[in-house]
DNA sequence: TTTGTATTTGATAATTATTACCATGTCAAT
DNA sequence: ATTGACATGGTAATAATTATCAAATACAAA
C-alpha cells in the first residue's frame, strides 16, 4: 500500500549524518571508507543506493561534474563549485554579489529548465605545485604547431628584447651552440614567428608572440 | 628530438572534420558510429584517443557534464549548455546579453581558475512527453514524507476548493470509495495536512499545500 | 628521395565506476 | 501474528574508459 516511502534505517541515518557533517564533496567510495569506521559491515552497494535515494529525496545534492565519478554534497544552501582539472577535487566557491543571480536563458530550446549550475575549473593549490607535465600538443596543419624547447627559449628571449637582436645577443641569454641558434632562427623565420628587419638581426613577430603565450 | 608534436593522420583528420560539421555533442561511441561510415576499419580506441588529444590541443572542446559519458563539442565559440536530466541529451543555449559575462569569483580558495561553465538542466521536449515515473521519495522522520496516490488526489482537490469540503464534494472530483476517502481524510488530518473546521467538513492546511507542491 | 624514429593505429585486455540481482532481514500497519 | 513494502550485504554484471603492444605511418632531417 505504502509506496515511495523511505525508511530511516540505521545505515541511511549514519550516511546522512556523515554527509551533513563533512565539508567536502565525497564520492560514493570515499564516503564508504569513512562510514566503515562507524559501520564496519556496511556494503558499498548500500552507500551507492542511499546516496542516490537521499539526493532524490532532496536531503543531499548530487554533483554530476568534473568527469567520471559522481560526488555528493551535504550542503543544501544555494552555492557553486570550483574543481581541479588534475586531481578532480571539488570545493565550494563564493560568487559574491552574483550569489543570488538567477539566469534565465533567452531561448531554452523547448526545455523545461529546473536548475542552473555555475562551475569554475582550474588547478587547485596542491596541483599548482606539481611539476607540470606540459601535455599541450600542437599541429602544423591546424596552425597550432608546438615549438621545441630551443625554439621556445629563443622566442622568449626575443620577446623580452625591445630592439632586433643578433645571434650573440641570443647566445648570451640561451645556452645553445651558435650553429643551433642560427639554424633555429631560420626555421622560426620560415614559420613566420621571427622576422629579420636587417641582415643578421632578428625580432619576434606577432605570430611568434602568440605562439609562446 | 621532436616532442609533443601532433601528426595529422587520416583518422584524426576525419574525426576533426566530423566534429566541426556536427551540430550536436556526441559521445565517443556515438561519434564512432558516424565515423565508421567513412572509415569502416577505425577502432573505437582511436576515436577515444583522438577526442582526448584534439581537446587537449584546443581544437575541440570536452564537455564533462551530466553524468557518466563524456561529450565533445566542435564549436569553439564561447557558449553554454542545457542538458536533460532524463536522457542526458545536451544542447547549446543562448544566454542573451549575459553571453559575455565573465564571472570572477570573490574568493577562489587558492585555485588558479582557467574557466567557467554555466549549465542549465531540466527536461528536454521529448522527455517532457514521457510518462513521469514520479520517483520522488520522502521520509516521515525527515519531515519529507510522501503521500500515496489517494492522499495526493484528495489534497489536490481540497487545494482547489475555496471553502471547506465534505466527503461528497471530494467524491465528485476523485474516483474513490467513500470509505476510502474518509479513511484517508482521517490519516491526512493526523499528519496535519488537513483540518476540520466543522464536523464532516475538511480543508487543506499550509503543511498540506507544501506537501503537494 | 630516402631514412630514422617518434607517433599512431587496430585489436584486445584491463580497469574503474556504477548498477542489477537475490536471498535474507526489518518494520509498520492491519 | 501476518502481511507486504522497503532495505541490506554480498556478489555478478554492465558500461565507459584506459592501457598495452606489435605493426604501420607520418614527417623532419639528411
Ligand atoms: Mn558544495
Ligand atoms: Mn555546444
Ligand atoms: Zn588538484
Ligand atoms: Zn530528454
Amino acid at each position: 500500500m505504502i509506496k515511495n516511502q523511505m525508511r530511516m534505517t540505521h545505515q541511511r541515518d549514519i550516511i546522512l549524518r556523515e554527509m551533513r557533517k563533512c565539508k567536502d564533496h565525497p564520492t560514493a567510495d570515499e564516503l564508504y571508507e569513512r562510514i566503515k569506521k562507524t559501520l564496519p559491515r556496511i556494503s558499498l552497494a548500500t552507500v551507492y543506493r542511499n546516496l542516490e535515494i537521499l539526493s532524490t529525496a532532496g536531503l543531499i545534492k548530487k554533483l554530476e561534474i568534473s568527469g567520471r565519478r559522481k560526488r555528493f554534497d551535504g550542503e543544501l544552501r544555494r552555492h557553486h563549485h570550483v574543481y581541479c582539472l588534475l586531481c578532480h577535487r571539488v570545493d565550494n566557491i563564493d560568487l559574491g554579489q552574483e550569489e543570488n543571480f538567477q539566469f534565465l536563458p533567452a531561448a531554452a530550446g523547448g526545455y523545461r529548465i529546473t536548475g542552473c549550475r555555475i562551475e569554475f575549473f582550474g588547478l587547485c593549490p596542491d596541483c599548482q605545485k606539481k611539476p607540470q607535465g606540459d601535455k599541450k600538443m600542437g599541429c602544423k596543419k591546424c596552425g597550432t604547431e608546438t615549438l621545441n624547447d630551443q625554439q621556445q627559449q629563443i622566442l622568449k628571449t626575443l620577446a623580452q628584447s625591445a630592439a632586433a637582436c643578433g645571434s650573440k645577443d641570443i647566445a648570451a641569454a640561451v645556452k645553445l651552440e651558435p650553429k643551433q641558434i642560427s639554424s633555429q632562427l631560420t626555421t622560426l623565420k620560415k614559420k613566420g614567428y621571427v622576422a629579420s628587419p636587417v641582415r643578421c638581426k632578428y625580432e619576434i613577430t606577432e605570430a611568434g608572440k602568440s605562439a609562446i603565450a
